[in-house]
Parts: C-alpha cells; sequence; structure tokens
DNA sequence: CTAGGGTTAG
C-alpha cells in the first residue's frame, strides 16, 4: 500500500529531475554510512528512491566511497521493484572493479538475461568482461561472449578491447591475439591492452614486435614498453626506449617516470635518476605515492639512503599512503639499517598508515639482516593478529632467512616444513643459502637433494650446493655436483658487472680483456693486490673456479673476477672521494666482499655493490651485510 | 540525463 502511494507520487512528476535537485548534492555531500542511511530514508520518504537517477546516485555512493557497503547496496538494488538498464549496469560495474567480488557482476547480468528485460547493451558486455578478466573462469567468460554476438555487440569498439582485455588477464595472449586480429574496428587502446597482454607474460619481443607496428604510439604505448623491460630485468632497453620516447615521442607522464626510475634503480644509474628527478620537479608531472616510491627506491638502490629519506620526508609524509613507506623500510633493510628500519614501521603505525603484505617483507628482511630474531618473530606474530595479513609464501622465506643466519637451521627447516603452502625452490634455496654460511654440511646435502626434485631451472641452487662443498673443502663432491650442471645443459651464466661514468656505462665480464683500458686496469690490480695484502687481506679461495688445481693460478682468476675490475675502473676513472656504484648480476663470491672491504679502508672510497639478490654499501673497512648474505 | 576501454614497487 505504501509502494503504491509512493508510485503514485513519483509518477506525479512530470519533469522528473534536474542535476542540481537538492537531494542529488545531499547524497553526493555525505561523509559517513550514517548520513547516506538519513539520505536513503529521505529518498524512500519522497518516493524518489523509485527514480533511477537518484537511486543511482546513491548506489555509486554505497559502493564507491571510502566508507562503502556492498552488502547495503544490494539490499537497496534489491529492492528496486523494476531496476532499468542504468541501474544494472552500475551494479555490474562497481561489482566488476571489486575484484574479491565480481562474481557478483555474473550474478547480475544473468538475473537480467532471465528476466530477458532490459537487454543488455555493450556497456553491460564491458563492465562484465572486466569482471570476468578480474577473477572468473574461462567459462564464464565464453559464455557472455556467446550473449555479446547472439546481441551482435561482441563487434563494438568498447566491447572487443574488453574482450581483449580479459584474455590477457587471464593470460591467454594468443586467444587475445586472435580476437584483435579478427576485429574490423581496431585503435590505439586495443594496440595497447594486446602490448600489454604479452608484457604480462614476460613476452616483449613479441611486444616490442607489435609497437614497432604501429602507426602512432601514445605515452601508454611507450610507458607499457619501458615497464615491459623493466619486469624482464632488461634495464637497459628500457632506459633506451625511455630515451628514444624523449627524443621522438610523447611527452613522458608519471606512468612512464615511475617505470624508468625502476630501471635506473635497478641499474644503478644515479645519474640518469638524478636527472629524472629534476624533470619531475622542472615539469608539471604530478607526484603520486607510487612515483615517490619509486623515486625512494632508486635513491635506495643507488647507495643514496640518506637522500632516500630526505625525499621521503621532504614530500610531506601524511598525504601518501603505504607505497612510500615501503619503499624507505626497504631501502633502510637492504642498507642493512635495521633500527632505521623498525623505528620507520613504529612510526607509520603512529601515523595510522595501514602497512600491507610488502611491508612486513621488507620489514622481516631488515631483521634478517641485522639478525634481530626476537624482532622478527614479534612482527611476523603481528602481521596477522593486528592486521590481517595472512603470511604468504615470501614471508615464511624471510623467517628461514633470518632464523637461518642466526644458525637456528633446524627451526629454519620446521618453519618451511609446517607452513600451509608447498615449499617451492627459492625457500628451500634460502635453507641451504643458511647451511653454507654455517657449514652445515649434513643438512646441506639433505637439503640439496630436496632441490634436486625441483630440478631444469634451479642452476643456482645448484651452484650454491657446490659452492657449500668446495668451502669445506670437499672438492670432489663440488666436482660432481658441477658436471651435472653441465650435462644438465645449464650453463652457468659468465659474472658481469658494470658501472656507470658520466651516464654511460662500462661493461666487464670475469676476465674480461677487451676494454680499452685493459692494460692499465690489470696494472693497477696487480698494484692493489699488493696493497690489500699489505693492510691484510688474505685471498679465500674456497668457492669456484673448481676446475683449476694450482692454487697460483686460483688467486690470479680470483683477481680477474667482473665486480674487481668494475671497481679498479672506478678508482682509475673518479677523483678521490666519488663513490663507486657497482651492479653485478651474480652474487659476490665472499672473496671479492673481503677484498672490496679492504679496498674501500685502503682507497678510502665508499662503494655500493649491488648483486643479484641485495646491496653492499662498504665504507671503511666493512659492508652493510655485516657479513651475513 | 547520465555511463565505456590501456601503462605504476619486493
Amino acid at each position: 500500500m505504501w509502494i503504491l502511494n509512493i508510485k503514485r507520487y513519483y509518477s506525479s512528476f512530470k519533469r522528473p529531475l534536474n542535476s542540481n535537485h537538492q537531494l542529488l548534492s545531499l547524497l553526493d555531500s555525505c561523509k559517513s554510512m550514517d548520513q547516506i542511511k538519513q539520505s536513503h530514508a529521505l529518498l524512500i520518504t519522497t518516493g524518489l528512491i523509485l527514480h533511477p537517477i537518484p537511486a543511482i546516485t546513491l548506489l555509486k555512493q554505497l559502493t564507491g566511497s571510502t566508507f562503502a557497503s556492498f552488502s547495503y547496496a544490494q539490499l537497496v538494488f534489491d529492492q528496486i521493484p523494476t531496476p532499468d538498464l542504468f541501474l544494472y549496469n552500475t551494479m555490474i560495474k562497481a561489482y566488476a572493479l571489486t575484484p574479491p567480488l565480481c562474481s557478483k557482476s555474473l550474478v547480475i547480468f544473468r538475473s537480467m538475461i532471465r528476466v530477458s528485460s532490459p537487454s543488455p547493451n555493450r556497456y553491460t558486455f564491458v563492465f562484465v568482461f572486466k569482471a570476468c578478466g578480474n577473477g572468473l573462469g574461462v567459462l564464464e567468460g565464453e559464455q557472455v561472449r556467446v550473449h555479446a554476438v547472439k546481441l551482435g555487440l561482441e563487434s563494438n569498439l568498447f566491447v572487443t578491447n574488453g574482450l581483449i582485455r580479459m584474455y590477457a588477464n587471464w593470460g591467454m595472449v594468443d586467444e587475445a591475439r586472435r580476437v584483435f586480429d579478427w576485429s574490423v574496428d581496431k585503435d590505439l587502446f586495443s594496440w595497447n591492452i594486446l602490448i600489454g597482454g604479452y608484457v604480462g607474460l614476460g613476452e616483449i619481443d613479441q611486444a616490442r614486435e607489435l609497437f614497432e607496428g604501429m602507426s602512432d604510439r601514445d605515452v601508454v604505448s611507450w610507458s607499457t614498453i619501458i615497464a615491459g623491460y623493466v619486469q624482464v630485468g632488461c634495464y637497459v632497453e628500457a632506459l633506451d626506449v625511455f630515451h628514444e620516447m624523449l627524443r621522438i615521442g610523447p611527452t613522458p607522464n608519471e606512468f612512464t617516470l615511475t617505470s624508468a626510475l625502476a630501471a635506473c634503480a635497478n641499474q644503478v644509474a644515479l645519474d640518469q635518476g638524478r636527472w629524472i628527478h629534476v624533470y619531475i620537479d622542472k615539469s608539471e608531472i604530478m607526484m603520486n605515492e607510487k612515483l615517490l616510491a619509486s623515486l625512494i627506491d632508486m635513491y635506495a638502490k643507488c647507495g643514496e639512503i640518506e637522500f632516500a629519506s630526505k625525499v621521503f620526508y621532504n614530500e610531506c609524509s601524511q598525504k601518501w599512503k603505504v607505497w612510500p613507506w615501503n619503499a624507505l623500510i626497504g631501502g633502510f633493510a637492504m642498507h642493512g639499517k635495521s633500527e632505521e628500519a623498525i623505528n620507520l614501521f613504529e612510526e607509520m603505525r603512529i601515523e595510522k598508515v595501514s602497512p600491507n603484505k610488502v611491508t612486513f617483507i621488507a620489514l622481516l628482511n631488515a631483521c634478517s639482516h641485522g639478525n634481530m630474531v626476537k624482532e622478527g618473530r614479534g612482527y611476523f606474530q603481528l602481521m596477522a593478529s593486528s592486521y590481517g595479513i595472512e603470511p604468504e609464501i615470501e614471508h615464511y622465506g624471510c623467517m628461514v632467512d633470518l632464523l637461518g643466519r642466526a644458525g637456528l637451521l633446524k627451526e629454519a627447516e620446521d618453519v618451511i616444513l609446517n607452513m600451509p603452502m608447498a615449499p617451492d625452490a627459492v625457500i628451500w634455496g634460502a635453507l641451504l643459502g643458511a647451511c653454507r654460511i654455517h657449514k652445515d654440511i649434513e643438512m646441506g646435502e639433505r637439503i640439496g637433494k630436496v632441490l634436486k626434485e625441483f630440478d631444469s631451472k634451479l642452476i643456482g641452487c645448484h651452484v650454491l650446493l657446490a659452492n657449500m662443498y668446495s668451502t669445506s673443502g670437499r672438492w670432489n663432491e663440488a666436482k660432481v655436483v658441477r658436471e651435472r650442471i653441465k650435462i644438465s645443459g645449464g650453463r652457468k651464466t659468465p659474472g658481469c658487472s658494470s658501472i656507470e661514468l658520466n651516464g654511460v656505462f662500462h661493461q666487464f665480464l670475469v676476465g674480461d680483456r677487451s676494454h680499452p683500458q685493459t692494460k692499465q686496469l690489470y696494472l693497477f690490480l696487480d698494484e692493489m693486490k699488493t696493497k690489500l695484502k699489505n693492510a691484510g687481506y688474505v685471498p679465500e679461495f674456497g668457492e669456484l673456479l673448481l676446475d683449476i688445481d694450482d692454487e697460483e693460478d686460483r688467486e690470479t682468476a680470483l683477481s680477474k673476477h667482473s665486480e674487481k675490475l668494475a671497481i679498479a675502473f672506478g678508482l682509475i676513472n673518479t677523483t678521490p672521494g666519488t663513490p663507486i656504484r657497482i651492479v653485478k648480476n651474480l652474487r659476490v663470491c665472499s672473496d671479492c666482499h673481503q677484498a672490496t672491504k679492504f679496498i674501500s679502508k685502503v682507497y678510502e672510497r665508499e662503494i655500493v655493490v649491488r648483486d643479484r639478490i641485495r646491496y653492499h654499501h662498504f665504507k671503511d673497512g666493512s659492508c652493510s651485510c655485516k657479513d651475513y648474505w
């Protein structure tokens, strides 16, 4: 009866509403759930809830604001007798944008099909495909696709692009490609989505090929390719594309610069990173938390941790959420500044910035690198109990690393055996690394056997095992493992180090003699060896070089490790006191680590070495990793 | 009286 009255009231509107109706602006100004409920009550008593526009405004508030309540929105939607197409689409869209709820998009879509009115339009399919790509199965997606075909909407440009995106999200880039190739109507978005699909799978060559074939490319096309190269570890190529973009392409935006900075960070290209920083300040680029995070990360990875911290505090930290915090906590952790990392986390709690899983990975890493077992255990607990973040395999990995470094090998193994997910090669590798540090051959052997199960791709772990044998003087066994690596077709990547000098990179391979300054370099190395020995340095022959049986030769070979060449090159070509920054593709060996400590003292230089795993900041004879790595 | 698509850390 009441509803009927309202319906009569509603039907009395001739021109229902204009966009500046008081109630609409009231709805838009709601700041809390209470206010929304009051407005909702007003909508009901005036009958306006039956009008699509206020109903949609209400639903948008309920699904898009910070105090969103999807269950309330669903109730509101359910009580609308015959929702119009707009209302359906609004609900489908809202669910599609909320990954854990995107199955609800499909529920609504199905109910729409069931009552056969209103008929879905092209917008409906864009949203439903989005939902499917965001977490539903292939089966559902293809069912929806059939409906689109039946309604003759599949060929609509927006629908097609949604479809390409859906397949790309599932990693079915070949199917995405098929849709792309078949569609008559293509635009820049179609190309960019497909390129993004290849990039998502790490198929950068395919992505590049498409990119080259585009008649015109916009800032997204360029940014996607740069991000793609960063993702597969081709930082030099990423920076090359970035420079080409500056020369002939569109103006970079904050996405481009975020990726370019990531490339600088991982390539330890401080000069270029600084240049981008200046570029950001001078151009109209709007700072956002991810750009800021990559800036902090760049300075940290280039060894400028103090400056990273300065950038963080200069940028009025209250405004930003978790990303910049994570970047700086991670930066402190990789520089062995565990106290600072922990203090920053505590500051973060005071500022009421919610941490996420990455925060805890950074924090646990800090504990691990600082040998702070008690604190690490505490934070691991806190993560689930106070923040409801379920530990993932990376967090368990941090714990294995933490306990392993501290020599609690048995306990570290128990973590692996008792965690709720299946262990992967990385986590066993962490334990094996700990066995190496603590020279526990027995356990190392056992873990090595487990690791063999993973086989093929895991050359690195076999190498670790071989190294462990040789450090313990068990050369024959080490030889056997290395033979097996050779037989299985795996070749150890040759060591390669590079150094940036005035924006140009100089690369050195093990025993490299190709550089123009080779002669000078090797003379310098000889002289350096004498100086280091006088200062008390004793070469270590434990690891690697098993095929060389004469100790003298081993020593020679060790002195030619790529990082030594790069460091020598840096010492020769920079003025005294300039920090030297090296990036190496493999882990730094313990002899080079030892030698570099001496170099930093004898030559009075700060030396930052980024190896495959972490950063070493050498200063005055000691290293930030405190010899745990 | 209106809605739609692409790029961002460990």
